[in-house]
Parts: structure tokens; sequence; C-alpha cells
RNA sequence: CGCGGGAUGGAGCAGCUCGGUAGCUCGUCGGGCUCAUAACCCGAAGGUCGUAGGUUCAAAUCCUGCUCCCGCAACCA
């Protein structure tokens, strides 16, 4: 296999601090499609996808859980490896960072880099609050306090190593601006603006502040921070610096790097400065794509409105799920979510559209023909239309695919489904089928429709692998007749081509019903659970909770925080001298409800200053929906600073 | 003046680079058809293109101010 013919393919290596949900889908359903599609071309695809599982967030989550970070990882891992087999992914390769080849490589790159100088000892410079035991830069700083605790923080500094990007300022630019490597263009500009204008920083590469981390090996008190870890699996996994595999040479430089937008910078201006420094060919193209958002919002895990990827496929089959999720992506900017939303599309483009004309077209074959289309045909110029538009179909979608805008392919695609579904009604078949000396036209008809079905099926099929192969079995096709050399030709059906009724491709879906039953279960069961789970393993004893002071207070003031969008000010009459407490609520209540009531708080947590205003405790309330919060009230004749216990 | 994105018929979007008929999908209403998964096809209603001003013969499109929304950051202690 020639190096023409290879296409190399990834996805980011994903953190699994968390089960995977649909945002991760996206961007590997996407590669996927892609993958599959340059495949049906003819090219020898490498696909990897992989997970990133250093880091000190996931040495706390494994720690919270009891567990060992590998076994943490291990644990999700797992359910994301059982997701991309439930999305039907068709990955080559899966790297995990924590792999022993990677950690093994990721040393000898580091190592590389540092003998060439673009690697260097310094000083992470920088404020360190002693109780926390935290570094904050200048610009995190509150006030010039610590933004955690608010207290003073002290000038220091220790041990770190540094990637020299400094130096690559001006060649990172003149790759962003002069090739089209990363897209959309818009993204061009912001990050040129951003963060190369201003002066491109030499970034801190290494942490002596957790241990969960590759070792370098040539100074152990440090582990390798993220970005030379995480980005090198994209060359580590095709075997550069060690033995494991031994495809780099094959298949470097990658054809597509997909990722959302968030790390588009990283993939941006970090990666292609690494590889300048060991003198690696670049990669072609990074495609960074939007988000999905729910009902209008990010999702997050805090608002508990992340929808389970495992229950929609359930729901409504892989096949569905990937479509609805790529075709209401637009290229490069963010797309909407919701139930109501993914199940219009299901039905009114896979049942109503697709579903129902491969159902109709069938039927009438079966109905008029007994199954087995008669070779007499009389074309009229009516089919000229119908036709022309299947036979260009697949060179209007290969570039949109090849550009990852593959809403737009599809959307190109469901054209052409939509003409047919048309042209029944133009030549009215079941008119034909009335009078013996029309069966040839009725042939005719029949057939277009069929070579419509394959070639539309066909290109469909990157998209939708599960469904496809049942269509072809209906129209009487096989696998040779989708193939993507038959797609740009009319007319590879036999005459005499046979069909086969089948079961129904795509159900319709009651829109009402099915939205009550997933509102009803995803969402108040799943938290609730999982909270429960989170109790269980973080089992306190009575002396560990009387370490908490609680006392009852009287709001008498309340104003909001100018500057703050969540923040109210509280003065609390505490049946002392009065305290100030700052809380996050201003979304669900107004100053004046909070005026004159008695609430409970925190009586000894540690100050902090939240948007420059002093906190002295914390109010208690209770997470009371999606996106609600009630603040606890008490009898209006508890004395003020009464202990509760 | 922290950075960025957005505001277009009921909903979601396109159009804006290169000013000149406001387009698509869904929904609603009316009609057609009966091969089909109550699906399909045709038609209609519905928009002062956020707001105020400016440039122009002409602005959704260019310029300026303002308002509101959404991310990120700061702040859910």
């Amino acid at each position: 296999m020639n190096e023409k013919n290879k296409y190399y393919i990834t996805t980011p290596i994903y953190y699994p601090s968390d089960k995977p949900h649909v945002g991760h889908c996206y961007t590997t359903v996407a590669c996927d499609t892609i993958a599959r599609f340059k495949r049906m071309q003819g090219y020898d695809v490498m696909f990897l996808t992989g997970t990133d599982e250093h880091g000190l967030k996931i040495e706390q989550k494994a720690k919270s859980a009891g567990v060992a970070p590998k076994e943490y990882v291990d644990n999700i891992v797992e359910k994301f490896k059982k997701l991309w087999e439930t999305m039907d992914i068709s990955y080559t390769r899966y790297i995990r960072t924590t792999d022993d080849y990677h950690v093994k490589s990721v040393q000898k790159i580091f190592r590389k880099l540092y003998d060439k100088g673009y690697i260097y000892k310094g000083q992470y410079e920088g404020k360190y609050c002693t109780p926390c035991e935290s570094f904050w830069t200048e610009s995190q700083l509150k006030d010039g306090k610590c933004p955690d605790c608010g207290r003073e923080v002290v000038d220091a500094h220790e041990d770190a190593y540094f990637l020299k990007l400094s130096e690559f300022a001006d060649k990172v630019e003149k790759f962003l601006t002069e090739t089209d490597y990363l897209s959309p263009k818009s993204r061009v500009n912001e990050m040129i603006n951003n963060f190369i204008k201003p002066g491109l920083e030499d970034l801190c590469v290494s942490r002596t502040s957790f241990t969960w981390g590759v070792p370098v090996d040539f100074d152990t008190k440090h582990v390798v921070y993220v970005w030379v870890d995480a980005l090198s699996n994209y060359i580590t996994a095709l075997g550069y610096e060690n033995d494991a595999f031994d495809d780099y040479d094959k298949y470097w430089p990658a054809d597509m790097h997909m990722t959302a937008k968030e790390i588009v910078r990283f993939h941006s201006i970090v990666w292609p400065a690494i590889l300048m420094m060991l003198d690696l060919p670049l990669p072609k193209k990074l495609y960074g794509h939007g988000w999905i958002n729910f009902n209008g919002q990010k999702m997050s895990k805090s608002i508990g409105n992340v929808i389970d990827p495992f229950v929609l496929a359930q729901r409504y089959g892989s096949d569905a799920v990937r479509y609805q999720i790529l075709r209401d992506m637009p290229y490069g900017s963010d797309s909407n979510f919701s139930n109501e939303i993914m199940i219009n599309r299901i039905n009114s483009d896979l049942a109503n559209d697709l579903g129902n004309l491969v159902s109709r077209t069938v039927a009438m074959a079966d109905k008029y023909f007994g199954g087995t289309l008669p070779t007499d045909r009389q074309p009229e110029p009516l089919d000229n239309e119908l036709i022309g538009m299947a036979k260009s179909l697949r060179e209007t979608v290969t570039p949109l695919i090849e550009e990852a805008q593959l809403s737009k392919a599809l959307e190109e695609i469901f054209k052409v489904v939509s003409r047919a579904n048309k042209y029944i009604d133009e030549t009215e078949p079941w008119v034909l089928g009335k009078s013996e000396e029309k069966k040839a036209r009725l042939a005719s008809v029949l057939y277009n429709l069929l070579e419509t079905i394959r070639i539309c099926s066909g290109l469909l099929a990157a998209f939708m692998p599960r469904t496809m192969p049942t269509i072809w079995e209906q129209i009487g096709a096989d696998e040779s007749l989708a193939a993507y050399d038959t797609l740009g030709e009319f007319g590879k059906l036999p005459e005499n081509v046979t069909v086969h009724k089948g079961g129904v491709l795509f159900p319709r879906i009651d829109v009402d019903k099915e939205i009550e039953e997933l509102n009803a279960f995803i969402k108040p069961a799943k938290t609730i659970r999982e909270d429960e789970d989170l109790d269980k393993a973080n089992i306190i004893n009575i002396d560990q909770f009387a370490e908490v002071k609680l006392r009852s207070g009287e709001i008498i003031a309340c104003e909001k925080i100018p500057k703050a969008k969540k923040l109210l000010k509280l003065t609390v009459d505490d049946g002392r001298n009065g305290r100030q407490i700052v809380s996050g609520i201003a979304k669900w209540y107004k100053p004046e409800d909070l005026i004159g009531k008695k609430i409970v708080f925190v009586a000894n947590l540690a100050p902090a200053k939240l948007c420059g205003e002093l906190s002295e405790g914390m109010i208690l309330a209770c997470d009371a929906g999606e996106d609600d919060v009630r603040v606890l009230f008490l009898d209006k004749d508890v004395p003020n600073g009464s202990t509760i216990r």
C-alpha cells in the first residue's frame, strides 16, 4: 500500500474522570463516519481513539472513590469501550496513556526535547498560599490574595520544566495562516489574536504536586504534565520511539485530527510546535467542532442535563442516534440537543422520508410484479431530474465528507430521498399498475427508484452502518452493489432485480409518550442513585461531623454584588458581632426575599473572598432540582446563634 | 472598558465575505393521493431580519451607539 492510499484520522484522547457522554459521542461518531467513508474509497485507514488517563483530577477522583488511580480509570475505560461498541465505532487502535509503551515513548520524547534544548528546567514562579499548598499566577489572585481561601500569599518558586514555545511563535503563526491546517478558518484569527500576538509564553510541562503521571526519567521528582504526554499519543500509538507498533512511517503525518473547540488551542499551537521541535512532519488537518448544548444550555454534570448515550442508543438504535447528532451539528458552531429534537429528526428524516421510501418502493415492486421487475422499459423525460441528482450525488457528497461537513453531506443525500418521494407522486405507479400496456413504464419507474435508493443508501453506509445492509437486502442489492465505485453510476442493479419485503427500518416514535418516558427515567433516578453510591463511599464518623459547626442566624441585610452574576452579600446576625456571608443564590432569590429570614450557616468555615467580598461562612441550601436551589429557613422564634446538631 | 459567539415568521437554522426578489427544516392550516411506517405530494398563512442612528438611489447584508442572551474567565464556600 503506498503513501497515497493511507488515511490517518484521530479523535482526541478523552479524559476518563467520568463516564462518557453525548459530547464524546459526537467527535467519535464523526471520525468513525469519515473513517468508514475513506475505507469505502479504498484507503488503508488508521482510526485512533483512546483515553488520557493521568493527572491530578483523576488522582483525586480515585482517592475519593477509595481505589487506585489505575483501577479507577480501568473501570471508566471499560465504559468508553462499551459505548464505542454500542455506537458501532470502527476504531483500529485504542491508546491509553497508561499503556506501557506510551509511557516509555513519552519519556524518550521528553528527554529528546530536553537534549535539544527545547525543554529547560526553570522556576515556576508564582504566589504560594501555604495553608492551601497551592501555586497561583498573578492573574489568578484576587486582590492579591489566594483565590481559594483569601489569605495572604507569598512569592515562591519551585522547579519545573518548560517547553520553549516562545521560540516557535512565528513558525506556528506561519503554519496557521499559510496552510489550511486549522478549520473552520475563523478559529485561526482567534488563536493568533488570543495566544500568539500577545506573546506566546513557554509552557510548563512538568509538575511536582502530584504523582499520577509519566515520571521524568532523569528527574523523578517530576511528572510530565498533560500536553507532552497527551498530544504525543498521536505518534506513540504508531510506534514512534517504541516497539509496540511499527506503522509510524506508514501513517504519519495524520490526515485529520478532530477535536472539540476547547482544545483547538493545544492542537493548533502546542502540537505543531512540539512536532517542529522533534523535526517531524506536521499533520494535515485539524477540525475544531462545536459543542452539543442541551435545551440551550451547556451540558453540565452539575446542572444534571448530561444525556446518557447508552439510553438513547438502546431506545432508538445506534444508527438513529448517529444520524441525529451528525445531522444537527452545523459546521464549526454549536448545536442544540433535546429529546424532542432527536425524536423529530428521527421521525421525519429516517422514518417518514427514507424508511417509508424504501417501504413503499419495495411494496409496489412486490405487488405489481411479484417482486421481480420485467426487463421491458419505457423511459420518459420526467425521469431525468431524479436520475441526474442520484448520479451526481457521490461527487457532491465526497468533498463534504472529506472536509468533515457531515451535516451538509446528509442534507444533500436527503434532498435526493425527498426528490424520490416526489417522483412517486409525479409518476403515479398505482395508476400504471392498473393497465397491462403501462407495465414497461411502471418497471422503469420502480427501477429508477430502486437505483436511487441504492445510491443513497450506499453513501449513507458510512453514517448508518447497521441499517444500510438491511436496505440493500430489501432492494435486491448486495454489498458489491453498494461499493463506492458503483455509487457514481446509475443503472447497476440488474434489469430483472428481485426485491424482498422486509421489516420496518426506522419505526416511528410517538413523540409525547416518548418524551414523558425519557424525562421520567433519565434524570431524577440517575442523580439520586449516584449520590447514594457516593454517600456510601464517603462514610464519616460522628467526630468528623462534629467538626462542622452549624449555627442559626438571621439575615438582617442583603444586597446583590454588582460585579457578580450569582452572588448575594448577606449580613447575618449570628447572636454575636454579626458576620458577612456571600452566597451564590442570586439566581433564585432576590435580596428582599431573604431579609428577616432565619437560616442555618456553617460557622467555622475558613473565610474566603468572593469577587472581592469577604465571606465568613456558608448558608445551607438544597439542590431542589435540575436548576433550582432552596435555602433552608428556620422557624422565626429560634434565637440567633444557636448551635445546630 | 476582561475574551468570544449570537439576536432573521411558533421552534431550530441559512443568507451577511462581494449591498438590490428574505431561503431551508419542523410545526400550523387547507387541498391532493392511496403504493407506503396516519406516511407521501401540492398550496397557504405567518417575518418592521434585537434596538437607535448613519452611509447609499437601495441595507438582514457596510459603519456607530445601545439592549438582551449564551459560552469562557472572575464568583456557585
